[in-house]
DNA sequence: TCTGGTGCTGATACACTGTAACATCGCATC
DNA sequence: GATGCGATGTTACAGTGTATCAGCACCAGA
């Protein structure tokens, strides 16, 4: 079903996709929202790739056995899923990563981006943020969103010998 | 030539147009790059607004009067300029700004984003970079690139009231 | 039960963003 | 002049995202 022969070995892959697909249950239900058979598709797609992944890769995947899912509602999944959290869209790659933690949903995230096998790891850093709003009252700005995301080479990866 | 009764009265706007094209010229001249007709156009349209112009945009600005640019054009200027540290890409607009300052070509830059008035600011804030440095090392990663972007509200917008 | 509203999905079309490939031009160098 | 190189022009196309309308399920209320 799905490709396990690349580098990464991170603990948010595969097997923690039920465990996002459970959490999200329990948030639709809790907000009274409606967790369908299509956003939860979604949803499961993007979480069981620690890589991020386009929106055009998602409705291919989901497509397939007599079923087509346009991109156009896996947009819309996605926009769902975005506003609740469960799903980050990183800027730098027009992809989406599903969410791995329970962070508040205030919580300031730096997403780092490994160059190398390109999966996509998440942080919080309060220390950071507590600059960064330092840093913006002074300029007088009064933020209301921000993207933070780090390019580079992961632990695993630094670790490991460049392939030849 | 260009619209001035946008909200926006920055004084990184169009007044600086001409220092920045002053100092791209010096940059070329001491790296030995051709600074040509059209990066210098191109650098120009964008120095010229303090909102980020999309590639299409500043090739219809360019376009007219029997000079056609097309936007694959656009783009070959935008990475020499951007690769010179003379315009920067705004990602989570697809969109691209002139660079305001002189800073070292390590720094880490955080862009504030208006919303109300579009305008785009830079800052720089070493606190937040050691921060994030110290985070990044914890997290045994190795950064190579980031992006910084934060959305709000300006100091000018937000002295104003809200048009109704 | 019928009816109307609301929210989700399907489908088509289209706009915007970005890149590939190849031809041409100008210029420096040999 | 011949050659090579970088910049630009041109066309085509891939990838990303939105607008719009139609159908469908489901629920509330008459």
């Amino acid at each position: 079903m799905h490709d396990h022969s690349a580098v990464h070995e991170h603990a948010a892959c595969c097997g923690n996709a039920t465990d996002t697909l459970a959490r999200a249950e329990r948030l639709c239900a809790e907000r009274d929202l409606q967790f369908t058979r299509l956003r939860r598709d979604v949803l499961e797609a993007v979480a069981s790739e620690a890589k991020p992944l386009g929106a055009y890769d998602i409705a291919e995947r989901l497509s397939g056995q007599g079923r087509r899912v346009a991109a156009v509602s896996v947009y819309r999944a996605l926009d769902f899923l975005t506003e609740n959290g469960l799903v980050h869209r990183i800027a730098s790659r027009n992809a989406f990563v599903s969410c791995g933690h329970q962070h508040g949903d205030g919580a300031g995230l730096v997403f780092l981006i490994c160059r190398t096998c390109g999966s996509i790891d998440e942080t919080t850093s309060p220390e950071v943020d507590d600059q960064l709003d330092r840093t913006l009252a002074k300029a007088g700005f009064k933020p209301s969103s921000r993207i933070l995301e780090v390019e580079g080479e992961c632990g695993s990866c630094s670790g490991r010998e460049p392939s030849p």
